[in-house]
DNA sequence: CACAACTGTATTGCGCGCAATTGGATCTGG
DNA sequence: CCAGATCCAATTGCGCGCAATACAGTTGTG
């Protein structure tokens, strides 16, 4: 059979990329279990909560590189579950504005230890989790860069 | 608002990963747009095309870090596209082999040469690529040991 | 041999991701 | 003004991921 070495399997990045993106989602996913979050959920609250004004559902999918075809029913379970509260911007009618409630702020500091006890759990070293950020920030610019080509 | 430094969304390792791995999917999904494959379907005839013998479903998933329920549905539409077959293994009836076709085989020269254009066009350096990759290996590491404690 | 424990795969149910489309709101040129 | 272009969110359709469950096949034990 003809050799490929392009495409082993041990040597391409993007398995691992992969499955580590989905290993840490599970992580995530068990530890936010109590609070009934999943993780989209959980990351969609962080954009919200990291905002000084309430965002529009367009601001949320750029934090977070996701369109309204995904964060639309990821905020109406949010909103089902009384976090946050979806109204129509007065101002231009096709905006949707996000607002965190009371109960969503309150749930910010039962999560509040989670990413330490997570990334801790793991092992993974302190400068080797910056280096790791530096590289994937690196390559989110390259993917940006050259979608907008 | 009280201050939560360790939930600040851009000090965070998750989002850049969850946020770098879709993106490189989205890339790898476009270019195999050719042959007509997603790629779920590509990772899983990448992990076929490496071994030298039919995978048990359960061998293709540990390669992977899937289990069945993600595994069968994407080798049943692989099977339809007639690039694998599935079977019983005699020994034991409990296992099913995938076996790739012919036509399987003959895809593998379609996407040769994917990876490196796809990686190419995100500008990444070959040694940042080499980093990252040992980073990531680093972490999946971490997930399976604390997984198994 | 009987029978309980275990293994490997399939099924079910639900929540994403995302492309494509829809439809109302806003802006722009004439 | 007003008609066409543009913008924003919602909807639709499909393919994952994965936990939970079901179930046939196998193994270990007396």
């Amino acid at each position: 059979m003809a050799d490929y070495p392009q495409l082993d399997l041990d040597a391409q990045l993007c398995l691992p990329l992969y499955a580590a993106a989905r290993g840490v989602t599970r992580r995530y996913t068990e530890a936010l279990g109590g609070v009934g979050l999943t993780y989209p959920q959980y990351v969609t609250m962080l954009a919200l909560w990291d905002a000084a004004e309430p965002l529009t559902v367009g601001e949320v999918g750029e934090r977070l590189h996701l369109d309204s075809g995904t964060l639309t029913p990821v905020l109406k379970r949010l909103e089902a579950a009384g976090l946050v509260v979806r109204r129509r911007d007065s101002a231009d009618e096709r905006r949707v504005r996000v607002e965190v409630t009371e109960r969503g702020a309150a749930l910010r500091s039962e999560v509040a230890e989670i990413p330490e006890r997570v990334w801790h759990d793991m092992g993974l070293a302190v400068d080797d989790a910056l280096r790791l950020r530096a590289l994937l920030d690196q390559l989110l610019l390259g993917l940006d860069a050259s979608t907008s080509a």
